[in-house]
Formats: structure tokens, sequence, C-alpha cells
DNA sequence: CGTTTGACGGTCC
DNA sequence: CGGACCGCCAAAC
């Protein structure tokens, strides 16, 4: 294992989540246990410095709206890469969000 | 080493 | 409904 970095736990929780699923930072955050949500935005902010690609796109906040996707290569690559993966996007928001909710403090093991 | 910042969450008004 | 504010904590400057 290299460095432990903050960024790595978060990381690996984001690289787990399912294809077509999606989480929210809290959600990761509250699983981490260890960081804030703020922390989680921060290092999805890390994540295109980081040699392993982060499907970021899967990661929205708590109101399943894609608030970070000003920070991918365009604003609507966001919405294409969860419409791909079968989730519906409107006004930038997911629709059954809940329905797409990956808990990660539910579908992995405790940390 | 003090200050700023950040892709959030929750509460308050 | 949305603007304002606080908390949370690590990285960047």
């Amino acid at each position: 294992m290299k460095n432990k970095s903050f960024f790595k736990d978060v990381f690996n929780v984001v690289l787990l989540i399912p294809k077509g699923r999606v989480t929210t930072y809290g959600l990761i955050a509250n699983y981490l246990e260890t960081c804030t949500a703020r922390m989680v935005g921060w290092a999805m902010n890390a994540s295109h410095t980081s040699d392993d690609k982060i499907p970021a796109h899967r990661v929205v906040n708590r109101n399943g709206e894609l608030t970070g996707k000003h920070h991918f290569a365009y604003p609507t690559l966001m919405e294409e890469l969860l419409e791909a993966e079968g989730v519906t996007i409107i006004n930038g928001k997911i629709q059954n969000f809940k329905e797409h909710l990956w808990n990660p403090m539910n579908e992995l093991p405790a940390l």
C-alpha cells in the first residue's frame, strides 16, 4: 500500500459504486466517519489529479443534484455519463434518486 | 504556521 | 424558494 491519504479512502469508496448507482458526499463522509461532506468534495476535486479514474459523476449532493458538474470536462458530461448508465437526469437532478442511491454504509462492511 | 478555500449538510429566516 | 450562516476538517497558499 502506498501512502494512505485521506483522498485514497474517498476514491476507494467512489470506485466501489456500482454502475447505474449514485451516492452522495454526505453518505461517503458518513461511511468513512473520519471526514465530512466537504472533505469528500475536496477529495473529488483532487480526483482529476489522481492516476485513477474516479467516477465522480456517480457522486452528487444529498438532493441528488449534479452540483459538481462544472468540474467535469464540460457541464453536461456528468449528465451524459449518468444517463448512459441508466440514470435519468432532468434539470440537472437525478430522477428516482432514492432508487439509484447507493449507500456505502448499507452495501459495504462497516469500517 | 495563520488564513483561505472547498464538487456539502443542516438549520434558520 | 432561496439567501445567509455555522460546522466540519484537511489541503493549499
